[in-house]
DNA sequence: CTGAAAGCGCTTACAG
DNA sequence: CTGAAAGCGCTTACAG
């Protein structure tokens, strides 16, 4: 494949017998022109019969438009925590961006990276649209591109900045775990965050644990809460100081599979045992969630969704198809296993 | 940022004083050039005055160049089991990419999919390079595009294809458990491949278990030897198949974590402990290797490594700077953990 | 229903 | 040490 004899929309027009107009017509299928079956056909034929490929570097600079959308991916403190969506969001993504002709550049931001890193990818025309995926509130680079009009969703939410966004329904999906352990008849049910609170879907998980309680008319007792951040360690910790309270919790929910892991060790290692002693749920359904033992019943994430829904959303943006709705949250689906001693 | 209205090279230039090419020259740093300080100076401030950032849609059809690489990802039947390995894969892919400056595309093939979907991205030139993940050995386009010169690196093998390809030494990591194993004082050692044998991974990390046994001076029984196919079920199912024999093996080598899952739990089913029944050891080190119980004595495979040795080889031979070693193994590292009863 | 021509914003010999 | 000009391979008004 050396560079410079690769057939070109010249070498087509010349063999099928018309213009270059005609054929950037014919194959890009531009709507009401006018072009005969027959003229159309001789193009196609002739395309096939020298293995066009329009060259997309040139079509991208003459259009105005890449028809390329990019995953921008913070790597934060969180980074191991995130990474088990990534394979699943990517792939929503990408399939979406097919679905409608589009290409997916992937661009992870390290933690020590300058944070504008990705503003390139805007200005430089690398893309029409990002999606960014762990925003961070701070950021005035997103701010001021969002401000100018160009493309931008969210994979994840930056309360009060308007920009397009995809998340999970993390309130319900709390609630929905908590208000299983309710129905199994836990009175006692502790809690430990996924994460600081000053990440929303902390924030928003421990809503939803408050808010379940709160239907069920239980009181909400801060003891009965604890701050994870993001490991496995965190959950153990976590779990051991809830342990040695003088009321020890019939059943917790933990804001991330990760974190209950962590607790379900701490747990193990005080004698006691799930579901028989102490419940357990949790969030996230990440891949090792049915392996362990017991398997965790946990809140599940639509990963394959976000991603899709994400790029759908980018997409019409950048076609300027008002959509529906700006700020989607999807629904998550409670997987009953073992780790609450409910029949599945 | 509505387009027409962005700072071009003229901009920069005009208020620089230079001509366009100056401003080439200075921003691509091209060498050899002697350019004086000064105006230099100058055009970088002009730059960064007007917050120009190069139109890459047009320096790409000027150049030539895309500086981009593709990774092609294909899911196969084989797609969750290879998913645990992606975002090591493409970390490490992107992570070499932006440093010898190069942006990453992110390509999935699905099963149902034509099986040239990937072609477009080297005629088109959406990409300088691809890096092919689960490669078919039937596939006439890859081999087409590797006659034509198109650069193009294997994660995974192709034997007799002559194809650039990094990957994981099997039989090393393969022989490495086993002798494990052997150290252990077991010499009834069963084995469950990871997959058929014609994968060439699968093939590989038996013929290391063959080799432990034969150094050690055992015979290769076959009957010790039982067929998985990815997925937790293949597993559990050839284990009860092993467990069925009138002399049960003291020992398991599963070729991949999630086979040893499902053999964990055959293993269990049958009333049996591990390690104080029977010793595992495995194969990947995947995320919930080291959660289960008892957490797995496994091989890991260094996922981002390969990405990074992968991306890395594919720029040079972009470049055409001949790479020392274009068939690339990486090594693996035993982690012992709990399921084989040695301390770590 | 189709074509001639300008233009997208860079890079790159070439000349001086 | 720097500039004028051609060219990369498409798309897209515009004209007929």
């Amino acid at each position: 494949m050396a560079r410079g004899r690769n057939p070109t929309s010249h070498d087509v027009a010349r063999l099928a017998g018309v213009s270059r107009t005609t054929v950037s017509l014919v194959l890009n299928n531009v709507p009401d022109t006018h072009i005969t079956a027959e003229t159309r056909q001789r193009v196609l034929e002739a395309a096939r019969e020298l293995n066009y490929y329009p060259d997309v570097t040139a079509r991208r600079l003459a259009s105005g438009r890449t028809h390329t959308i990019a995953l921008v991916w913070h790597r934060g403190p969180d980074r191991a925590y995130r990474d088990a969506f990534l394979p699943g969001l990517l792939q929503g993504i990408a399939s979406a961006a097919r679905h409608y002709g589009d290409h997916v550049l992937f661009r992870p931001i390290e933690p020590d990276e300058p944070d504008d890193g990705y503003v390139e990818l805007a200005r430089g025309r690398h893309a029409d649209g990002l999606i960014l995926s762990g925003p961070r509130s701070d950021d005035d680079h997103l701010l001021q591109l969002h401000a100018e009009g160009y493309p931008l969703v969210l994979h994840g939410q930056l309360p009060g900045a308007g920009i397009p966004s995809v998340d999970v329904d993390n309130v319900r999906g709390a609630l929905a775990a908590v208000e299983h352990l309710l129905a199994l008849g836990h009175r006692r049910i502790a809690t430990i965050s996924n994460a600081p609170l000053a990440y929303t879907a902390s924030a928003q998980r421990l809503q939803g644990y408050r808010q379940a309680l709160q239907a069920a008319g239980l009181p909400y007792d801060e003891g009965l809460v604890a701050l994870g951040n993001f490991d496995e360690e965190s959950g153990r910790a976590a779990m051991q100081r809830l342990l040695a309270r003088p009321e020890r919790p019939t059943a917790l929910f933990a804001a991330s599979d990760t974190v209950a892991m962590g607790a379900l060790r701490a747990i193990r290692e005080a004698g006691l045992r799930v579901p028989g002693d102490i419940a357990v749920a949790s969030f996230d359904d990440i891949a090792a969630a049915r392996f362990i033992t017991p398997a965790l019943t946990t809140v599940h994430v639509p990963t394959f969704g976000l991603g899709w829904s994400a790029a759908e959303l980018l997409l019409q943006i950048i076609a300027q198809e008002a959509p529906a709705q700006t700020q989607v949250l999807l629904d998550t689906e409670l997987i009953v296993r073992e780790s609450c001693g409910a029949a599945p």
